[in-house]
DNA sequence: GCAACAAATGCAAGCGTTTTTATCTATCTT
DNA sequence: AAGATAGATAAAAACGCTTGCATTTGTTGC
């Protein structure tokens, strides 16, 4: 007694009707008479019939399945922009393939490639810089992508983001403002264009925009991570900082809880602004300063897209940028 | 100039093989002389071959996927057993099909058809009550499941585990030790059997052992989350309770921040006692006292758990019940 | 009542693999 | 040297569905 499976056959025979008829039921498709359509579905009922998806993939060439590659599920940061892409996936009827790729683990290429092997009809992709051998599979299998809350300098990959050199910008002149002179910037890889490019850009404008000299000693590149962020505190305090911008929250947070542990007075003596206005800016104490992504909105918009480019829909613009803005907590000093 | 894919017969041809050789050669079957693999192997990487899953999957009845239910991927607790779970589910060459059913929005059975529509050949279920309908449409699938993190009252699942009784009854009665007499029990949905049979149950059992009556109003049910935590700490304090064991770790840290922010002393004037250990229990101040559970090695082991079942290995045990503790931090007293 | 046309249905060829069965080809045995 | 045996390979039938095309049925107008 094996998985007896039904199959379209089944339904088919049992109604009386071509595989084809009961197919156009099952696809909605409206060239059926109302009654046969009844006759089918109650057939389909009675049997319980499920279509199966595998054979559909392969007779449609469609899988209604979206491949999505996260660095890390365990950062708020990707696990809220993966929120907003699954609901509005979900919501457009797809499933997702769930890959992540973190940096040392699990090899981007070859990931990529198990997922485009599934026949994915389109793919996510947030976090690390895409390289060329990425960029050449990706091309390769033809496959629509978006990236989202990730960055690809050349444009030629449709992306959802905020405006990060704006606001890196805004947020180091805001601590200028108050009076620093010697900010920090505390970032994750600066390989990845997000940081070493955009955000550092920002940065270094708006000290220009204040005469400020760029001084390439307050740079503190490291990892994502809580621990990242309370090791790294000793050393920018050292530098001589008053103030930072940090890119990530968990490093922020490790980095705020690395000075109030040696019982630096946040804000009053430093400073400091995170990025992505996660739960996490509003669990530490101070509370966090923060540049407000729409994360969730970010993965939904990019998902969005990606629907468009997968039914071939005209595109008018295929690099996003979603409005940000500054939240302010206590982390910095009231202006 | 369409999407010109190459297949199994290309090769074939190209190589002056049947298909059944190529077939052999991808799939590493040893019955095949080593200079046609050989020859088979040349081609496939001049016609840089790709063999199409989705017929794979077709043809031979197993789609090197598994399914993951998850209630809130923005949630750690499940994001840490998640990375558990792809660590492995990548080792054994699977792909995940990740889905949320937060209770709202996406309907469990609703997510599962869909899940098993593609025909996963098996499934890791997170979070909630399973309730009959959704039992009934797993066992009428035939797949394997696991639950992680995730009780099955009726033990008929596979599962992973920590013994949440022994876990909750240890920590009540440490809090008992300290001083406590009016100890509240803040949990998630007390319908998931986790919270309202075990953890309760563990809750009652330390009470019971030092003769302190139960008193149900210092029950306190809501949900997981930092909001929820932070709105329920007036009505905890009303009560008289001077401790809390907490569900779940955002719950807790907005519990802890709700006394926090009223001016409140903890430990010295209330303890806490949460039940993840996740990165949260170290970000906020005071860092939180914990139940410690393995939730990375929880996600591991039952996708570990999974692959035996899909490759039909025998099963010895399939309630898994990983070692628990309680890891000692600032919102307890020294004991 | 019949031609002309549209709508509904059926037929059957794929889709790209795996897998069973059969056929071949060496290599041993004695 | 012939028969036996095991290992390689080939042939072809699934797997469960979609879809283009052909055919049938039903409708409409005159």
């Amino acid at each position: 007694m094996e998985k007896q499976t039904i199959t379209i056959y089944d339904v088919a025979r049992e109604a009386s009707v071509s595989m084809a008829t009961v197919s156009r039921v099952v696809n909605g498709n409206p060239n059926v008479r109302p009654d046969t359509r009844e006759k089918v579905l109650k057939v389909i009922e009675k049997l319980d019939y499920r279509p199966n998806a595998v054979a559909r993939g392969l007779a449609s060439h469609r899988t209604t399945t979206v491949g999505v590659i996260i660095p890390d599920i365990t950062n708020i940061f990707y696990a809220s922009l993966a929120r907003g892409i699954n609901d509005v996936a979900t919501m457009y009827k797809y499933n997702i393939i769930l890959a992540s790729a973190d940096e040392g683990k699990h090899k981007v290429n070859t990931v990529l490639e198990s997922i485009l092997a599934k026949q994915v009809d389109g793919l996510i992709y947030m976090g690390q810089n895409i390289d060329d051998s990425t960029r050449k599979e990706l091309d390769r299998s033809k496959t629509p992508v978006v990236l989202a809350g990730t960055v690809d300098p050349t444009a030629k990959i449709g992306s959802v983001n905020i405006d990060y050199v704006a606001a890196v910008k805004e947020a180091t002149a805001r601590l200028i403002a108050s009076g620093n002179q010697h900010i920090a910037f505390v970032t994750g890889p600066l390989n990845d264009p997000i940081n070493g490019q955009y955000r550092l850009k920002g940065y270094q404008a708006a000290l220009a925009e204040a005469k400020i000299a760029y001084d390439e000693s307050l740079v503190f590149e490291t990892e994502y991570s809580y621990r990242a962020g309370e090791a790294v505190w000793d050393a920018v305090k050292h530098a001589g900082a008053t103030a930072a911008i940090v890119t990530d929250d968990e490093l922020a947070v490790g980095f705020l809880n690395g000075g109030v542990d040696t019982g630096v007075k946040i804000p009053e003596d430093f400073e400091i602004i995170t990025s992505n206005n996660t739960m996490l800016t509003e669990i530490v104490r101070p509370k966090l300063t923060s540049i407000a992504q729409p994360l969730y909105d970010i993965g939904a918009v990019a998902m969005r897209l990606l629907t468009k480019m997968m039914n071939k829909e005209e595109i008018d613009q295929n690099t996003i940028l979603l409005p940000h803005s500054i939240i302010t907590r206590n982390s910095t000093r009231s202006k």
